[in-house]
DNA sequence: GATGAATGAGTTTTCATTCAT
DNA sequence: CATGAATGAAAACTCATTCAT
């Protein structure tokens, strides 16, 4: 028999709560008690759907990692490679990323990868799938540019990395990945340099 | 009175031991136990010196974090603005830093400073002013490089972060932050990669 | 939802074991260990039911003292007024009166009333309620005597007092306050005397 | 050779503190870092002394409880047998009495003697004997007074036991064995009821 | 003999996990 | 299947007591 809508809607419940509960408090921190209240669930629930605390960290990180990268590809769909000023369009899409590596979610998954990978190496390849992900569809539309004339790009995965490296460091740096909300303006000027940067190494003339 | 050698040992052992176990098992899953173990001595000796788990986290984050800070130094005061091969000397110097930052006690720190900083806000200041002493010390000698004609540098410090983000995003993201050793190529061609992006932007001809 | 049975059984059985250890050992002696084995339950489930150590102390007090009380109420109106003998009878009910005080839970009460105060200030009103209520049904058995014209009493409630510290204060400083149990004619020649002096003040020759 | 006097003094800081912290806090929650701290001595000095903290526990009720006694007999060698207001020098000497038992070492033995017997067996002859030296003492006043013929007393040792029962119990009970500091007026009027009482039963028409 | 530092043993409390309903 | 209650295992922290100086 296939799920019921309801059943459907209280799983995803429970793993909303839980991205929240553990990229708030980390895994050892987050009880399982909390989640369920919040998910507005019994504990055993929790149990039968995901067999231990483990399980649901997993699969919570799972979920949240393809809702963020869904975000993050509707973001870098979004550069139009013909715009007219270019240095403007790679700082838009830049600042979009970044707005998606900061995001509630997007920052708890990013803090769980980091600090919980002795739980759960499955976590690794995950993590890595996904900035390759990102770094491909980047350098796709990168490529695209380079095509028309307006970057020269050697190799467009590596110019890719190098935005990406060049314009976020410093926001994710300064805002404790993700445990301090940023200012507007603590990602506009990073942003602005690291573009700088990357066209006076890439750009033409 | 002041205290004694033995005294100080003690603190050491303590200390080291207390990085060590954090740094592998995260705060929460450390155990004092385990780190009174490794440091031969009792566990209540932990407490009389450090009062409670969180202040022996602390202490032992400032004292790995000075530790790490000392290493990035001296590897730092080793770049030779005068060596015949630039570029040779920024990768060289680019892979050293990337060493300290993945040695086990430096990322035993970045670990614990992504991971628990919902336990102890006062890290935040300690990774930032780490970060910052790094960059200026770094900007520094690039702009004596840049002084001798050799660079063309609007804003040392600027260039400064961006060559360590050019360099060491790759190498860290693929270690998971200091969870996988990384085999020595893995550090050499980003590293490469990054010194070219760097040149490209800012070095003369 | 109204608490099962078993419920209620495994929650008195708490209480129980716990009057039982506090009063025995004091509170800071007593382990909650020792409470839940005796009650035959594990030491989470004492938590679930009583919050802390405190709460279980404060609550199987209130438990106990209730009990009590209500058995001091059954020997207290088993005084018969019209009995021929009024001396008997006065000394009959102030046997029973200090049956209680000293069985086992009475002991537990007055003894963790008396050594736990600067823990649980609450303690104080159910002692001195308890004390008053006595003294109270006491002084209205009394009053129907005196109005049947076989006491004198200007004053019934002081009445009542006097002859409660005259014939219980003996037994109760000679049993240690109830660390000691009592042969039944060290209870029976201070209460026959205090009954003495009680008819002395106030008989009608 | 003899302890010198510092050697006393301290001992003496020692026992006091000891009975102030015991009293205050009971045996358990007393700690022997407290006691040594007010004491203005190293913990060592108190297990030097006393070898342990039961045997602290021991001394310090002993050496109270003597100099409370001496207060005691001080009050009643007060009593003047030819007073020409009797009833105005009982209420006089018993308000002293209590006076002895409220204070602050008086309440501190009172309530580790009930409450710490558990502890100590060799506490109860100690409790057992001034009280019983009291009565005596108070006894033989009462037996001159009778030889003057101003009071009836066929058991003078029972009459002061009765005494003390009927003046003393009511502000006990009130201060919860000295848990709380009476108002002059809460020993007053207690004290004349007893009184009254006595007199009642003992007096000479 | 007095002290500062160290320790061994024990206690309260918490939490992931599982029955019984 | 969902729930309320129960449990086993573990971990932080404390404290009486003892060395080394």
């Amino acid at each position: 028999m296939s799920p019921t809508s309801t059943q459907v809607a209280r799983r995803d419940a429970i793993l909303a709560a839980a991205v929240a509960v553990f990229g708030a408090a980390g895994f050892a921190d987050a009880g399982v008690d909390e989640i369920a209240r919040r998910a507005g669930v019994a504990k055993p629930t929790v149990y039968n759907h995901f067999g231990d605390k483990r399980g649901l960290l997993l699969e919570s990180i799972r979920w949240a990692t393809a809702r963020a990268q869904q975000r993050v590809m509707g973001a870098l769909s979004g550069l139009d490679p013909s715009a007219a000023d270019l240095r403007a369009e790679l700082e838009r899409v830049s600042r979009a990323l970044i707005e998606c590596l900061l995001s509630d979610e997007g920052t708890a998954v990013m803090r769980l990868q980091v600090s919980e990978q002795h739980h759960l190496a499955e976590l690794d390849s995950l993590r890595l799938g996904a900035r390759q992900a990102t770094v491909e569809a980047l350098a796709g539309r990168l490529a695209i540019i380079a095509a028309h004339g307006r970057l020269r790009l050697p190799d467009p995965v590596l110019a890719a990395r190098h935005l990406m490296a060049l314009t976020s460091d410093e926001p994710l740096a300064e805002s404790g990945f993700g445990a301090r909300r940023l200012q507007p303006d603590e990602v506009v000027g990073p942003v602005r340099d690291g573009v700088d940067t990357f066209l006076a190494a890439f750009g033409v003339d």
